[in-house]
Formats: C-alpha cells, structure tokens, sequence
DNA sequence: ACCTGCACCTCTATTACATCA
DNA sequence: CGTGATGTAATAGAGGTGCAG
C-alpha cells in the first residue's frame, strides 16, 4: 500500500494506524508505552465515572487554573472557567470552533496552518507557528465567519460548542474514510467543500475516526489473545496430564518401545499471533512478512512447568530516534 | 555530507458537549 | 426533571518527516 499526503509518504503512518497494535511495542514514547494497557481496559468496557471525568476536567483546566486538590467542578464551573480565561486573554473571545471561516478571498482549500492542531487554539501554547507563511489571520478568521452549518447560535462565553454531524454528512465521511484512512488538502478541501464544513473539521474526523478503527481493532487483538491463551493453557494442562499418565506407566511397566513415539512436543513452539497456527520448531507458521510478529515462547513439558505467558507486542519496525 | 530550524503531518490522551436511558 | 453513562467533536502536546538554508 502507499499513498502520499502532501506528495509525502505515508506509509509510515499508515502503518501505525492501520496496522495490528501487536506491532506498537517497539515504541519509545511513554504515551504509547500506556497504549495496551488502555486496550485491556478497553476491552472489558469501562468508562470513566462521572467523578473522575470531573477530576480529569479540573486537570485539563489546570492548564490555565490549577484545580484544588480533591475538589470537584461543575459544568458552571467550567463556563465560569472559560469566562474568566477570555477576560484574562481576551484574543480567546470571538472564537467560535464551529464557525466556518470567512469564504473570503482567502483561499480556504488550502487554509495554509489550518490542518495542524497548532492552527486554533493550540497555538497558545506558543510551541511553534510564528506567523510566517499563513499571514497569521487563521485566529481572527476562524472566529469571523459564519456558515448555514452553525445554527446553534453559539459563540458567547468563550465555551465550546460542540457540532454533531448529520447522517448524511456522517455518510459521506465513511464512504470517504473507507477508501483512504487519511486525506491529502486537495481531498480534504474537496470533502469540506461537499460537506459545507471547514477542513480543520474534516481533517479532525478522520484523525477521530483512526483512533476509533485502532481501539476496535486493539480490542479484536485482544480478545483473540485471551482465545489463545486459553488454548494454550488448556494444552498445557493436557500435555501435563498425558506427562503424569507416561509416568505412571512407565513406573508399572519396563520402558516399551511404543511409550516413546508419544513424545512431548519441540522444547518451543512458534505461533504467529494473527492466525493462531503453530509452526514446526524454527520455522515461522506464515509467510515471510509476518516473521516479525512472530512470538516464540517455550512450552513447559515438566509436570511442574509454569503456564505459559504471553510476550504478546511485538515487531513494530525500529523508528528514527 | 551533516546540522538545524521550520512547516506540516499524525498519533495519543484528554476535555467537553450532546444525547440517551 | 436530574443524573450518570456514552458517543464523539475538539483540543493539547509529542514526535516524525521533508525541505531549505
């Protein structure tokens, strides 16, 4: 597969995207170390209680107000929060995230800085974006315009408002998304442009919809790893059994001949974690490209062997550091 | 050839809003 | 009607990549 954003190549991000999670474990951000932690938790559906997310609102705000220890904050909290952070940077009034952009002169297929996170409101953070290239207009533009997309009448406050697609919108979206994962700013402008949304909001979909396609996906991985793990634990227990039922045998009877054509399995077995076969010792169970998720793991053969564990992430390709 | 800064991109985690039961 | 759970749009920040100087 490949394909180009930008004229660049995205197999690297396709690949991180698309691509089993078994294969994150190479990574070496610490985020990402946490990812299949929040897989397992995901996989057994819990969210967070009302409480926490309370909790999590007040850290995120601690961003501009640190929030008391052990207090809990209401939604009018939060716009008291948001009023007073416009009061306090007042450049934050005016911006409507739901607004389209002016349909100006200003070109909006390309809406120069727009398609980073760096393009609204992040850009408080002063990481990067000196206004260079974009003329630095995307702010004020961002919050000037209005669209027959936004009826909601938003806007005051400096609270954010949220847009729900429609289904055909939505529609549309999916039909997009199943064709390519990720859009290049032609693309992008296009959909907006079809969908009468900004391309920010288009590029935020996708990037929204990747993340729900990993997690799905991490959580079909992981319950196919519970699968075989149970197989394999079962396993062990029969070759346990058959193990203790040869010994016993061979205490009744001198050794026979025929006793040793049973013999344990190869000290350890490959197993290629997609298609739960089994490969002869030293030999993958699949084709060359899926050597690297192989996971070899020994196989206890004494009564007294430990269950097996699984060592299951594993084979992400080694990045630039 | 190597380094550096910049622009742009994606990813992950989180926040916050809308809706539903 | 209030409340918690859930879904998801939007934001924040880290880090990768290509390119120009």
């Amino acid at each position: 597969m490949e394909m180009t954003v930008n004229g660049r190549d995205t197999e690297h991000h396709l690949g991180l995207g698309l691509g089993l999670s078994l294969g994150m474990a190479g990574t070496t951000s610490p985020v990402e170390a946490a990812a299949p932690q929040r897989a397992l938790a995901a996989a057994a559906p819990v969210t967070l209680g009302r409480q926490q997310q309370l909790q999590q609102s007040w850290n995120g705000a601690g961003l501009f107000f640190p929030a008391p220890s052990g207090e809990q904050r209401s939604h009018a909290d939060d716009r008291r929060l948001a009023a007073l952070a416009c009061h306090e940077m007042p450049f934050l009034r005016g911006i409507d995230v739901n607004r389209a952009p002016a349909t100006g002169g200003a070109s909006e297929d390309e809406e120069p800085g727009a398609s980073s996170p760096d393009s609204t409101l992040s850009s408080l953070s002063g990481k990067r974006r000196a206004p260079t290239r974009s003329g630095g207009g995307e702010q004020e533009r961002a919050g000037a315009g209005s669209d027959d997309e936004d009826d909601s009448g938003a806007g005051g406050g400096g609270s954010r408002k949220k847009l729900r697609l429609s289904k055909d919108q939505s529609a549309v979206l999916e039909e997009s998304f199943k064709e390519h994962s990720t859009l290049n700013p032609k693309q992008k402008a296009a959909l907006a442009r079809q969908l009468r949304l900004r391309p920010r909001q288009v590029e935020v979909w996708f990037q929204n919809r990747r993340a729900r396609t990993k997690l799905k996906q991490t959580e079909v991985d992981c319950e196919s790893l519970k699968r075989c793990c149970e197989t394999l634990t079962e396993e062990n227990r029969r070759l346990q059994r058959e193990v203790q039922e040869l010994r016993a045998l061979k205490l009744l009877a001198p050794p026979a001949p025929h006793l040793y054509m049973r013999a344990p399995p190869p000290a350890t077995l490959t197993m290629c974690p997609s298609c739960e076969r089994v490969a002869p010792s030293g030999k993958p169970a699949g084709d060359e490209s899926r050597a690297a998720t192989m996971v070899t793991r020994p196989v206890p053969t004494g009564p007294w062997g430990p269950v097996p564990v699984l060592p299951v992430f594993v084979g992400r390709p080694a990045q630039r550091s």
